[in-house]
RNA sequence: GCGCCGCUAGCUCAGCUGGAUAGAGCAACGCCCUUCUAAGGCGUGGGUCAGGGGUUCGAAUCCCUUGCGGCGUGCCA
């Protein structure tokens, strides 16, 4: 709707503006009694040398006689534009009440990295929330019209996995988590945590984990099987995990095939002058006019350093798909990591390196700092998953005592989920954010579990409904404009958030388009009135909007609640 | 040391490329269920937008500076 209001002031102000300079300028007034639409008049003043109050004056008179605009003011400084009310009725619910409402079109081709574990441990809420990025990154971006491949590199091989498998060995006894009834990953992650104890008791302990990895890469045989062992009980966890969650990859990495690739591409840079031999004989990259220091990429030994791996995996992901872009969620700990990675690789005349770019999320942090996997501190993604459904359920057999417990399952599922992911989503990605796990999840107020009731209040008065709804213009009261108004804005918000790349911008959004809907639902009875017809398609427009938001930030929805 | 990021109500956060009186939720207090789901709605109180300079018609937003906090700066991954 915003690029109509843009092209009619264009057709007038050519001279002035462009389409895109309109664009920029063209601001949504702070409440509704000041408009639709504001255009300041300030930058103009010295351009036309006249005061920006006259300027917005003589705009006003230019836009008297617009059939869009039901109004244009002229308010200090200001150009401000009321639409025509059934103008706009008629635009959104055109729009809105399709499956594809604020989709998107573009060629472009995405391939998207997310969660990347190590598989010494389970998965923990620090994972949830790069899931629940990535997951909700990949879904927007398919709404904008981006063909996605979801990718995530499981870092299966390495010291610290040699942890987890020597105090097994040493402390396990053969045990399996079957025997103990143990989801396997967590069962793994127990042995990682045995490992940091023994090792502040025994000093060699450090060392005996690296001659383990020693024997890893030499093959050897009863290590190899061991680490196939424990791999494979962190990764049938972790599938649990993803299921749960509900996500899944098209495309899957391993560390473990990878490792030793990309010498070539490194010796070859070297052989055409890009990198460096250092005296002491490791192969740097020299970043200094970057900022960016010396990197070093192989060791004077001759074996490569981890970024090697990601030079390689860039290039790996380029073979697969021949990407356009391709999108790294990684904690923005990693920044200076992904900054070199891409330097590196347009140093290297990779035609692939512009399309790198990082998606640096926040870390989530518990009211007393960092979480410490030694500690024991760290928040487990299961455990919080199951407890916070475990409290949804209360909440539910608090209004329904005889529900049958499979529909109470689904249900506080749905809801946990809900909590969670909207949690972990709204804060604005690149920020920091602090968790409380002892206050749990909220479900009212500005929660997942407040969307989904907006959904489920819609959802109920449509199965109320007995006859079909009018999309016909009605004389719509002050609430219902808000809720149109708000639901024009989801393709604005869309596309900022696929630009600038913050999936927490379409969680805000969420809440607000909830919020309107609310005060309507409490202001305009719709099936005792005179415009039943019409309030029902402004209430499927609603839910159709927000089902399409609740699904891009990965949220099931539920019917009823 | 150098680099990057953050600091908005008691708490958790919006505020996006400089715009009109700085907004939510939680917590506190008060009101609204014989009317489509009260996991809801309405209201009250609560602010030196960390401090100080500057740029501008206009600054929470941009620049400088101080303070506090976080991260990075490995021949770790």
């Amino acid at each position: 709707m915003k690029n109509k209001i843009i092209q009619i002031l264009h057709t007038e102000l050519a001279d002035l503006f462009t389409i895109d300079n309109l664009r920029k300028v063209l601001e949504t007034p702070p409440n509704d009694e000041m408009g639709d639409f504001a255009l300041p008049c300030f930058s103009l003043a010295k351009q036309l040398r006249k005061s920006p109050k006259l300027i917005a004056e003589d705009l006003a008179d230019k836009f008297k006689e617009i059939k869009e605009f039901s109004k244009v003011e002229a308010v200090s400084g200001y150009l401000n534009i009321f639409l025509d009310n059934d103008w706009i009725i008629k635009q959104v619910l055109e729009q809105s009440l399709s499956k594809t409402y604020g989709q998107g079109h573009t060629s472009t081709k995405t391939v998207l990295e997310y969660c990347s574990p190590n598989t010494n441990k389970p998965l923990h809420l620090g994972h949830l929330r790069n899931m629940a990025i990535g997951e909700s990154t990949a879904r927007i971006l398919q709404h904008g019209g981006h063909d996605v491949i979801k990718t995530c590199i499981f870092n299966d091989r390495g010291v610290h996995i040699c942890k987890s498998m020597l105090s097994y060995q040493d402390f396990g006894k053969g045990q399996e988590p079957e025997e103990i009834a143990m989801k396997s990953d967590h069962f793994v992650g127990d042995y990682y945590v045995k490992f940091a104890q023994e090792a502040k008791k025994n000093a060699n302990y450090e060392a005996k984990a690296l001659e383990m990895l020693e024997k890893w890469e030499a093959g050897n045989q009863e290590v190899v099987a061991l680490w196939e062992k424990m791999n494979k009980w962190a990764f049938s966890g972790f599938n649990e995990t993803f299921k749960l969650f509900g996500t899944s990859f098209d495309k899957e990495y391993y560390e473990s095939k990878i490792f030793k690739n990309g010498k070539e591409i490194i010796l070859d840079g070297l052989e055409k002058g890009i990198f460096k031999k250092r005296q002491d004989g490791a192969i740097i990259a020299d970043l200094e006019k970057d900022g960016l220091g010396e990197k070093v990429l192989l060791r004077s030994n001759g074996t490569s350093v981890y970024i090697v791996q990601d030079i390689y995996l860039a290039y790996l992901k380029n073979q697969d798909f021949s990407y356009d872009k391709s999108i790294y969620v990684v904690g923005n700990e990693q920044e200076y990591h992904f900054t070199v990675l891409k330097r590196i690789l347009q140093m290297l005349g990779a035609s692939y390196a512009d399309g790198i770019q990082h998606l640096s999320y926040g870390m989530v942090e518990l009211p007393e700092g960092k979480m410490k996997s030694r500690e024991g501190t760290v928040v487990d993604a299961d455990d919080l998953i199951m407890n916070t459904a475990q409290l949804a359920k209360e909440e539910i057999l608090k209004r329904y005592e005889n529900m049958e417990t499979s529909e109470v399952d689904k249900r506080s599922l749905a809801i946990s989920l809900a909590a969670i992911k909207y949690q972990l989503l709204k804060t604005e990605t690149s920020k920091n954010m602090i968790f409380n796990p002892k206050e749990a999840i909220r479900f009212e107020g500005d929660t997942g579990p407040y969307l989904l009731y907006s959904y489920a209040r819609a959802s109920s008065i449509l199965r109320k409904a007995d006859i079909a709804l009018n999309t016909n213009p009605w004389p719509a009261n002050a609430s219902e404009m808000k809720l149109i108004k708000k639901i024009s804005k989801f393709p604005e918000v869309l596309n900022d958030s696929i630009h600038k790349l913050i999936p927490s911008m379409l969680a805000n959004f969420a809440y607000e388009l909830c919020q309107t809907f609310n005060h309507f639902f409490h202001e305009c009875p719709v099936l005792k009135s005179d415009y039943t017809a019409q309030r029902l398609a402004l209430v499927t427009s609603f839910r159709n909007t927000i089902g399409i938001v609740l699904n891009l930030l990965g949220i099931d929805k539920l019917e009823e609640m």
